[in-house]
DNA sequence: GACAATTCGTTAGCCTGCTAACTATTAGCG
DNA sequence: CGCTAATAGTTAGCAGGCTAACGAATTGTC
């Protein structure tokens, strides 16, 4: 019995360290009616302009078909818009709307105010060291399964 | 513009190598028919036998709204039972079945191998210093927010 | 130029998160 | 004792993850 390290190990404070992250976010959120993964939307158009669906689910690192319905309520909203590509019938490019403005700029102080809440009592140097280890988790776990086990 | 440290930070790194881990880890349980998060239950039920759904919701530190569908699937599924508790009728005790022993086998194995993948590279004391890290800003989200500015 | 392979967005179906609101039961307190 | 408050589990409704599969359009190849 107990091999039950299974759960006090990395998965367990990834699970439960992300999840407070993204609740704290969405609450801060409430007030200007988006979520977390919205405010990452206008976070990419805000820094590259238009983009496909499938640069932005690219950058966001979710699939498309997650992206869908992210925009779906999204233009249901007003905050974005779908725009047919000119140059190839299959794209369609997404923008923010001028309604998106003012709550961008809402959303950047709400980042700033959990991303100190977050970092509280690290220093500067630890901030990077866990962003380093999670860089390599994630770089890590970013390969396919080597499937090395198939003959057994 | 570009206040966009935004998404190149904490955030950004929590939510996608946690992403990652738990599609890996689903991945790996797909043979078994099983998700993370179900095999979280049965490793909760191995260490701590039956278990209160409120209790259960606790330690894995999720709502019981949503712990109650994922018993719903386990249960139909045979791999747990839930038990009317006999001094309390408004509780019911969760217990893994028969069936679930071999399972849970299973998932020790496949715990075993992703976390040896998720930490590849990392020394004993760098995977401390993630834990320690993540420890940090987990306590720290944790606390309400302090609605400090709410008369502003 | 025609046909196969690929890419883009979408839909459907499953699992997981949350809050709000409800029922049933128990606990607490006058 | 009796009434209120709190607790356990559930349901409904919304947002977000994924895969599989599909139609439309483009790319690649012969």
């Amino acid at each position: 019995m107990l091999d039950y390290d299974f759960d006090e190990s990395i998965g367990y404070w990834l699970t439960v360290t992300t999840q407070r992250y993204h609740r704290a976010f969405n609450d801060a959120l409430v007030p200007y009616g988006i979520t977390f993964r919205q405010s990452q939307v206008l976070g990419w158009l805000a820094l590259e302009g238009e983009l496909s669906q499938a640069e932005l689910a690219g950058k966001m690192m979710i699939e498309p078909p997650t992206l869908v319905r992210i925009l779906d309520r999204m233009e249901r909203d007003g905050l974005i818009r779908r725009r047919p590509c000119p140059t190839d019938r299959r794209r369609k490019l997404i923008g923010a709307t001028a309604k998106s403005k003012p709550v961008w700029a809402k959303i950047v102080e709400c980042a700033k105010g959990i991303r100190a809440r977050a970092t509280d009592g690290l220093t500067d140097r630890q901030q990077a060291t866990l962003k380093k280890l999670l860089g390599r988790v994630h770089e890590n776990l970013l390969l396919t399964p080597p499937t090395e086990l198939s003959d057994r």
